[in-house]
DNA sequence: ACTGCAACCGAACGATCGGTCGGTGCAAGG
DNA sequence: CCTTGCACCGACCGATCGTTCGGTTGCAGT
């Protein structure tokens, strides 16, 4: 299908950031994507060497093997969720403030890095690396859970419906727009696609319901 | 781990409907299961052997392969889910009446047939029939989608997200359910996890965001 | 008592898996 | 010019994959 390059042709040839070859980041990138189509245990260490355009034994130069390119990946998505959890905006305020700018960032961030949250997200827990990654992602939860909780004590969302059984839909909401967006269709504009417009009507569509009015 | 046995043990020897070995649904409910807890593709026939206590071999008598099962188990959630749209409740009425009641059934069906929705809901296409899986199961989505747009046209949803953005989020919220109900917590009294319950508090959660009021 | 068949088994098939090994080519540094 | 080392390769490894094959066992029907 599509036999990418390495990375951006660059006429340069001092060593500057940009190389010609795979750097193990740039493998990564190609690795994530066709985990994604393919799914971690569909994918072969042959079916990375042809979207990447190397060799099968070629990417071990560049990294130790299968699973640390799903770590890699897996890291990454997790990075970008907990840096919200450390955002001003996240620890400063009422509590549904706070809520609502971690539901907008959590979205923006799945969407900026749409394939390696994607990766996290399908994890089922088969290996080490699998076990950990889907503890730091229950521990992210648990941590908007508690933001949940405290906005229900403070009287800002309904009381009607479980604070934890809340938590978990609004990250069905959040998450399941792993499932549909693709960034290729979202170019145009007024596409209503960019990630702060989704977000947007996610805050919307959630909020209007949990809040009481 | 568990050696569970073929069928419910019965003393009756006539041939009854119950069987002492397997048939092709009982060993179904293995493998979904299985294919549940290790991903389609991380679960190998020796896996499905020990689960279901029987040899490898032993499998090819009640059904042709792997994909085999796949195939009848997505079958059966796809016929619970459209079972739905049949239902008297979902065919006459006005739009936004229709659309709860589907939802709501969405849910109980999601949660009774459980393993089976939940397989449905992580195929990924690699093959033709996760691809007719994946076609079957984008029918049932625009077939809510259809009802959406009804309602919003008729005035009894919000207009200012769009209707298709507000199908998937309401997906979203629905299939997420598959990602943490588990039934045998849900069997004390008043633990508010009946499937009925689950149903009520999502479509609570996502309507009041929905409707205009 | 004999037959037929459902339900099961161990052994083995070719294919493919993730990973290793001993190189080769070539650009940069001295 | 010569050396060094990075990026890459084809060939191959043992293990495991889904599947097939040739049985064996035990019960139902006659």
């Amino acid at each position: 299908m599509d036999n990418s390059v390495p990375g951006t042709a660059s006429i340069g040839r001092m060593p500057t950031v940009k190389r010609d070859t795979y750097t193990p980041d740039s493998l990564l990138s190609v690795a994530v994507r066709v985990f994604n189509e393919r799914g971690y245990d569909g994918t072969s260490m042959e079916h990375l060497s042809q979207a990447a355009g190397i060799s099968k034994s070629s990417i071990y130069h560049h990294v130790r093997g299968k699973e640390e390119l799903l770590r890699r990946g897996i890291s990454r998505a997790l990075d970008g969720l907990f840096g919200i959890l450390d955002e001003p905006a996240a620890r400063e305020g009422r509590a549904v403030e706070r809520l609502e700018y971690v539901t907008r960032r959590t979205v923006e961030v799945l969407m900026t890095e749409l394939p390696y949250v994607t990766l996290l997200l399908r994890v089922r827990g088969n290996t080490d690396t699998e076990r950990w990654a889907m503890d730091r992602r229950r521990e992210f939860d648990q941590r908007v859970a508690g933001l949940v909780k405290e906005a229900t004590a403070e009287g800002d969302l309904r009381s009607d419906v479980d604070a934890r059984l809340a938590t978990r839909l609004l990250f069905g909401m959040i998450n399941s727009i792993a499932e549909w967006y693709r960034p290729e269709r979202a170019a145009g504009e007024g596409s209503g696609d960019t990630s702060a417009e989704v977000a947007e009507a996610v805050v919307r569509t959630a909020f209007a319901g949990l809040r009481t009015h």
